[in-house]
Order: structure tokens, then C-alpha cells, then sequence
DNA sequence: GCCGTAGTGAGTTGCGTTCTCAATAGCGCC
DNA sequence: GGCGCTATTGAGAACGCAACTCACTACGGC
């Protein structure tokens, strides 16, 4: 047992920095997209390991849309939750004390808490104002 | 336009009938197949659409697993969270002052507030005990 | 530079969900 | 009660996402 595991590879660096350059979540499909569209001769199933490694390093945040996962960098491996835009994506990072909660709750009902899912969705500013000119 | 939509139908109530009855959450393939051993002909597609509107009405809880979606019924349409065992799938149905939080922080971000998603995992006193003996 | 092996890419497979379309059956109307 | 319109249904096909397969590539230790 050596050790030997993860090298650095152009694949998983180009999918990072893919990534990061993305500031909304994107689907590992356009993704993939996008990198061939650069030139890139990566694999769809290249994007989907990378992509679940970082998510699970920390390093990048998933949200399950209706038509598959999302996925998004995140710099801090500290634990967040979204707000997200159903218009146009746009996506906050928000901080919201639930752990206490779920701690409590979990407690309460004889629970080992392993994860929680809280994610939020609205219309930013301007996709309400746009909503309220153009429907109804 | 006289508004005739929505009759009903013998499958739907079926769908409903059989929702009602499970008191864990379940995928529509299940569900199919749970009715079609009961002796119904109803069709997959059918069960989703069934299931689909039930979600849209609030009277069914939808829930993102891994491998899909799953329903479970709800008679109150309030709304209400989740903690669910990720071992034997037994589900607590919980009240989270998460609401509050949603009305700040989307308030805080110019967001107008649609939908939020709150669901906790962990394992229930039985399975946790389980896996202590067995596992390590 | 050489070798062993983790990692890659193209294609394929599997699975859950949605779509298609002809046939069926609610429901309003007479 | 019977008629007609049309929403709904069922079977299978189609679709999309994700994972798998396997021969090939190239990283990294020697």
C-alpha cells in the first residue's frame, strides 16, 4: 500500500478548472460539451468520475434537478446551502443554522444523522420583475 | 371551454388507494407492480401520471433517491420535512421551523420565495444498532 | 528509458421516466 | 337512457442520464 492513488491528470484539471469557471450549476453533460467545444478530446464518463470525485473531496457541490445532477465548485469544503433562481439559475450560497435542527429532531426520534438536504428555490429580482410585466 | 378536466377514473383512485396504503415511501415501478399483482392492467405510464398530479395537488410527498423518484402519501396538504432512515427506509415525518428562514434569507437576496426542499438522512435506533454489532 | 498500473475514451448497456398514438371510457347534453 | 366529444388510458418505443467495459494511454517510481 503505497499510495499511489489520484495522479494529476490534464483530464481532472480541465474539468476543475471547467468547473470554476462556471458560476452557476451545470450539468455534467454540458460540462463535457464544453470542454470538446474547447478543443478537448475528454470522455463523458472522464467528466462524470472527475466530477463525482471533487463532489465528494468536497470540492464541488451537487444538487439533484428533476433532469439529473447539477454540479458546482466550491472552494470551501465547508457545508452551505443554495438559493436558487428557477428562471435563470442564478444561484446564492446562504448560510441557514439548520444543523442544530437537524441534531434535535434527529435526537428526538432515535436518529444518527448521516446528511441533509436543504436547498431553496425562488425568482431572483429580475426574473420576478420580468414574470410580473410579461404573465397573467 | 366548459372546464371538464380532470375526471375520475378508476386508475387514479387505484394509484391513490395503493399510495395510501404504503406508509414508507416507494417508487412508481413498485407501485405498478403492486397494483399490476393485485390484478389491475394499469399501465406504467399511467401510474406516473397518476403520481405526478398527486405531487402537483400536495397530496403526495416526492422524494430524490439515487435511482429515482419516490411517493409517498400525504392526506394534510401542509407542508412538513422528512427524516428517513437510509438502512431500512422507515420515515418520520417532521416539523422544521425552516420556514422562516426561507421568508429571511430569500427577502435578504431579492429573492421571491417558490419552493425549498428540506430532507434529513440518518439511520433509525434498530439499524444503528445493527450496524454497530456487525460492522467494525 | 522502462515498466506496472491508475486513468482515459468510445461505445455500449441499464434503468427510470416520458412520449406516441390508437383505443377506451367519463361526463355533459339531449 | 343513449349520443358524442374528448380527456384519459395502456403498450411499447423512445429518450436521457449515468454507469460499465475494455483496450489503450501516459503518469510516476525505479
Amino acid at each position: 500500500m503505497v499510495e499511489v492513488t489520484h495522479r494529476q491528470t490534464e483530464q481532472k484539471a480541465a474539468v476543475r478548472s471547467a468547473l470554476e469557471k462556471s458560476t452557476d450549476f451545470i450539468s455534467a453533460q454540458d460540462l463535457h460539451a464544453r470542454l470538446r467545444d474547447k478543443g478537448s478530446t475528454i470522455g463523458l464518463a472522464t467528466v462524470y468520475r472527475s466530477l463525482n470525485d471533487l463532489s465528494q473531496t468536497g470540492e464541488a457541490d451537487v444538487l439533484q434537478s428533476g433532469t439529473g445532477q447539477l454540479f458546482r465548485y466550491c472552494g470551501s469544503g465547508e457545508h452551505h446551502h443554495h438559493l436558487v433562481c428557477v428562471d435563470c439559475g442564478k444561484t446564492v450560497e446562504v448560510e441557514v443554522p439548520v444543523e442544530e435542527w437537524v441534531q434535535k429532531v434527529s435526537q428526538t426520534n432515535g436518529f444518527t444523522p448521516v446528511r441533509h438536504v436543504l436547498d431553496m428555490y425562488g425568482r431572483c429580482a429580475d426574473c420576478e420583475a420580468i414574470r410580473r410585466s410579461t404573465a397573467r
